[in-house]
DNA sequence: GTGGTCTAGACCACA
DNA sequence: GTGGTCTAGACCACC
């Protein structure tokens, strides 16, 4: 697991872990079925607090993007069981027009902003067969 | 002066203060030059402590967009005083990031991600002839 | 007079006259006996409420760099006359401290500093026959 | 943390925090990466309420002398983190201004001004090697 | 009238 | 435990 934390982000360390989770299984890297590190053992590799691994995965699991089976361990769930939370969508239109503002008092051009936009989507089409 | 506040929401209160402010000032809703509501009065208006708008004006004179003048009141600074954090388009990089992660697990594609793009940036551009 | 008021500057406006009279003093622009423009006069030429002239006059009055005289007007007082604060000393020398380890975090050389500060003296020792 | 608070000064007492922070951090006595007090028991040492503490600390946190790790506390961040606000050089120079006619007038000789500027430096120089 | 500072005390998310 | 946010209410300097 290819997992960065980045101790001063102001993201919570539990939503840093929660993010690159989602983004190793939306790019294909982690594929429905596969297996992920037990809580201790994650968090021995990537040096947080066992409380804190633990509560990403449990986020996770409400998304419906792992499940975990007592006594076997955590696996990446079948998409098919994702759930999307009520209002998300303006929810993400809402952080998106917050976004093209601080971007604007950035000086950050609409084309630029766009090619942003179309490479990101692109990394994640590449390998995303399933989802 | 049009602000609307979200008790719900997990943005603080002063900062939705302050995007909103930005986002006026970007729109050209607000020009240079142009008094802003005093403390007080914002306050009142948008029912919130006074202490809560202050600090959303504190932050915003910070970043340039506005000033105080003792004693008189709260006025937009001149675009030419803004000021862009260091690292401010990487952090805009990575959020972008995120949030396309999350369109793409809200099943948003490309396309519709990208339209609403360009539109908030046309509401942008729209009315800004003097910034 | 040549006075400037810079309404930005956090300086307050009254402080910003008094401190002007004060240079224009030291340097010998303004002679001792020579009579200031009234309250209402300097008011007008630079821009201000007549009260904050009225401020700063009472200021400069009780420092003893100038007085009034009742029916005729203001003017530049005897330099035997001024009154220096107890703990200026202190005062000026903890201000001092204060500014010393700003430049420092503004990358200001010592030397650099020094200069400024040797042009500052020589400024006011050009024509500071009387003082 | 050898930090003391006057309460009769002019400065605010959130600000003396500040600058005696940045005054222990500049002559290394507080060196990167080290812990300060939390905010509740610096507010207990002081005898200030946490909320002012607390403005300090964003404050040093905003120029960058700082960095608070969620949950965890705060450090003194990397030196080369340490942001510069634009017109600081200038800001500095005029306050030099002001100072040199205020020791003027409290009759501080060039000579004398020049010893104390050179004193401060030193005591700044001495101990940073790793600044 | 304006904004700035400070206190007291509450509640919350994060680790 | 940590810092962050918010409210309520007071006092002050400046204009």
């Amino acid at each position: 697991m290819f997992i960065t934390i980045q101790a001063k982000s102001q993201l919570p360390l539990y939503e840093q872990v929660v993010q690159q989770v989602k983004e190793l299984v939306a790019k294909g890297i982690l594929k429905e079925g596969e297996q992920l590190p037990s809580v201790r053992e994650l968090a021995g590799q990537i040096v947080l607090n066992p409380n804190t691994v633990s509560k990403a995965y449990k986020e996770l699991e409400r998304q419906g993007v792992i499940m975990t089976l007592r006594g076997k361990g955590t696996f990446i769930a079948e998409s098919s069981n994702r759930l999307v939370d009520p209002g998300k969508r303006d929810l993400i239109k809402e952080q998106l027009l917050r976004l093209v503002i601080e971007a604007n008092y950035a000086s950050i051009t609409k084309n630029e902003f766009l090619t942003w936009v179309e490479a990101e989507y692109r990394a994640l089409e590449g390998q995303k067969d399933e989802n």
